[in-house]
RNA sequence: CGGGGAGUAGCGCAGCUUGGUUAGCGCGCAGCGUUUGGGACGCUGAGGUCGUGGGUUCGAAUCCCACUUCCCCGACCA
C-alpha cells in the first residue's frame, strides 16, 4: 500500500476519478456545500477565508494600479442589455429575469446581472464630459448570475463571486495598454499568490467575450491535464461607447467616443487552486492564501505531559502568533493521528508537532504538507524556521505545478499526433495556426480540444497550420478546457 | 439541452425484482471509562415525513405517473 493510501480513507482516488476526487475534496475540506437551489453552492467559512485572502491580495494590486472600488446595482433593465446586439446575444441564454416585484408585474423585465458592462456604461455616459474626466478606473467586487446548464462547485455555479474592472480612456493606445496591464496583474497575482503557473495570451475570435474587440486570458493546467481559464481582460474598443453614447470633449475641441476595457477573475480560482495543488490526501493550499499557515498539534498521554506540552507551546506562542496565521488544535476528543489527517485534508501547508520527547529536547517537529518532509528544529528558532519553510513551500508548489505543466505539454506539427494525444492523455498542445476559424472549429470537432489562447510570449510563427497545412499566422495553445 | 446513473439517519450503503408487523448495516454523533508521535477501543444511547407531489391497493421505501436535485459523458459558457 502506498504512503498516500495508508493515510487516506475517505476521498475518491484522484487517478481513478478526478471529478469525484475534486468534489470530495471541496465538500470534505468544507470549502463549500451544495445549496438547496439548483446550481448554487454555499461557500463555507474555510472556503470563504481563502476567497478573502484572494480578495485582499488582488484588491491591493488593483488599487496599486490606480483603480478604485465602487458598487453598481444587481438589476439591469432589459432595454440596457438589449442595446448592444452582440453582447445580448452572447448572454441571452444564461440571463435570469425578474418579472415581478412584490405583487406587481414589472413593466420592463429586470435582468439579474450576468456582468455589468451595460449599467456601468450607462453611468459612464453621465459622468464623462471632458478629457479631464478620463481615464475612469473603477473596479467592483460583486456577485453575478449566469443560468448555466451544467454546474460544478467553484468551477461553474449559477451565482458566483468575482471582481469586474471597467475602465474608460481617451485613446485606443491607452485602453490597450490598460487591457494588457491588468492581464499582467492577473498573471503575477495568480503565480505569486496561488502558485499557479499560467499562460497569458490572446483569445481567438471564436472565444472572444461578447462585445469585445480583443479578449485576453490567463490559462492554467489542472492536474488532469485540462485547461482552466483563470482570468480575462478585454479591450472593448468603442463598441459600448457608441451604443451607450459615452463621449468626451477632447483637448482639440472635438467630441470623441471613449475606449474601454473590462477584466475579471472569480471564485473559480478556488476551484483551480484545488485542482492544481491537491493530492490524494486532500487539499494543499499555498501558504500565501492559506487561512491557516501552521497548525500546532500537541501530543501527550498523561495530564502531566499535557501540562508540560502546554507550557512549552505557551512559551513559543508569542513568536509564532505575531505575524503568522496559526491554529492550535487542543481538541480532546481526537488522537494526534486523526488531527494529522484532518489538517492535511484541509490543506494547511505546515504542521508543528509538540510531544513529550520534544519538550525534553527543547525542539519541535515541522512537517510539510506538500511532501510530508519532517524537520526537527530547536524551540528558539521555530518562528524563523516556520517563516522560511512557508516561503519554500510556496515556491515548491509553483515549481511542481510548472514542472507538471511542462511534462504534459507538447509541441506538435502533425494532426495525427494531436488526435492521438487528446484521446490517450490530456495536456497542452503547442501548435501553429493559419487563423482560419474553420480550422479552429474542425480541430475542436476532431479532438474536443480548443484554442486556449495565442501566448503573448510566443515566437513568430515559422511553420504551417496544424490542420490545413497552409502557412501559419500565429502560435497557439490547445487543450480540453473546463 | 441530449444520453446514462442516482436520491433510504450527518456520510457511505443494503432492503425494492416477488407490496404485508417495531426499515437494517458500517462510519460518524452523545454519555461514561480506558486511550493519544499517522484516522484508538469498550459499553450504553440518540437519530428516519424512505427526494417532493399525486395515483394503484385493505396495505407502498417497494408498483405507476409527474416534478425536483445531484453525479458522469457530450453540445454551450468565467
Amino acid at each position: 500500500m502506498s504512503v498516500e493510501k495508508r493515510f487516506v480513507e475517505h476521498i475518491t482516488d484522484r487517478e481513478e476519478d478526478f471529478s469525484r476526487w475534486y468534489t470530495d475534496v471541496v465538500l470534505k475540506a468544507e470549502l463549500a456545500d451544495y445549496a438547496p437551489v439548483r446550481g448554487c453552492m454555499v461557500i463555507r467559512p474555510y472556503g470563504y477565508a481563502i476567497w478573502e485572502r484572494v480578495q485582499a491580495a488582488l484588491d491591493l494590486r488593483i488599487k496599486a494600479t490606480g483603480h478604485r472600488n465602487a458598487y453598481f446595482p444587481l438589476f439591469i433593465p432589459e432595454s440596457f442589455l438589449s442595446k448592444e446586439a452582440e453582447h445580448v446575444e452572447g448572454f441571452a441564454p444564461e440571463v435570469a429575469w425578474i418579472t415581478q416585484g412584490g405583487s406587481d408585474v414589472l413593466e420592463e423585465r429586470l435582468a439579474v446581472r450576468p456582468t455589468s458592462e451595460t449599467v456601468i456604461c450607462t453611468m459612464y455616459a453621465k459622468w464623462i464630459q471632458s478629457w479631464r474626466d478620463l481615464p475612469v478606473l473603477i473596479n467592483q467586487w460583486a456577485n453575478v448570475v449566469r443560468w448555466e446548464k451544467v454546474t460544478r462547485p467553484f468551477l461553474r455555479t449559477t451565482e458566483f463571486l468575482w471582481q469586474e474592472g471597467h475602465t474608460a480612456h481617451a485613446s485606443e493606445a491607452e485602453a490597450r495598454e490598460e487591457t494588457l496591464r491588468m492581464l499582467e496583474v492577473y498573471r503575477e497575482f495568480v503565480e505569486t499568490e496561488l502558485a499557479i503557473p499560467v499562460i497569458a495570451g490572446l483569445k481567438s475570435p471564436a472565444e472572444r467575450f461578447a462585445g469585445a474587440q480583443d479578449t485576453y486570458s490567463i490559462e492554467a493546467m489542472m492536474a488532469d491535464g485540462r485547461a482552466l481559464q483563470a482570468g480575462t481582460s478585454h479591450f472593448l474598443g468603442q463598441h459600448f461607447a457608441r451604443v451607450f453614447d459615452i463621449t468626451f470633449l477632447d483637448r482639440d475641441g472635438e467630441r470623441k467616443f471613449v475606449y474601454q476595457t473590462s477584466w475579471g477573475v472569480s471564485t473559480r480560482l478556488i476551484g483551480g487552486l484545488v485542482m492544481v495543488h491537491g493530492d490524494a490526501s486532500g487539499l494543499i493550499i499555498p501558504p500565501r492564501v492559506a487561512p491557516v499557515e501552521v497548525v500546532v498539534v500537541p501530543i501527550y498521554r498523561s495530564t502531566e505531559e499535557k501540562e508540560a506540552v502546554a507550557r512549552f507551546v505557551a512559551e513559543m506562542q508569542p513568536g509564532l502568533c505575531g505575524e503568522l496565521r496559526v491554529e492550535f488544535d487542543w481538541r480532546e476528543e481526537y488522537t494526534p493521528g486523526y488531527k494529522f489527517a484532518d489538517w492535511e485534508l484541509r490543506g494547511v501547508p505546515l504542521r508543528l508537532e509538540v510531544g513529550p520527547r520534544d519538550v525534553r529536547n527543547g525542539q519541535v517537529v515541522l512537517v510539510r504538507r506538500d511532501n510530508r518532509a519532517k524537520t526537527v528544529v530547536p524551540k528558539e528558532g521555530v518562528a524563523a524556521a516556520v517563516r522560511d519553510m512557508l516561503v519554500t513551500i510556496q515556491q515548491a508548489l509553483f515549481d511542481r505545478a510548472l514542472a507538471f505543466r511542462e511534462a504534459n505539454s507538447q509541441e506538435l506539427v502533425r494532426l495525427a499526433n494531436f488526435q492521438e494525444m487528446m484521446s490517450e492523455q490530456r495536456g497542452f498542445v503547442h501548435a501553429q495556426w493559419c487563423g482560419d476559424p474553420a480550422c479552429e472549429a474542425a480541430l475542436k470537432e476532431l479532438t474536443a480540444a480548443t484554442i486556449r489562447n495565442l501566448p503573448l510570449d510566443a515566437a513568430a510563427p515559422d511553420g504551417t497550420c496544424i490542420y490545413c497545412g497552409k502557412p501559419a499566422t500565429c502560435r497557439v495553445v490547445l487543450a480540453k478546457a473546463y
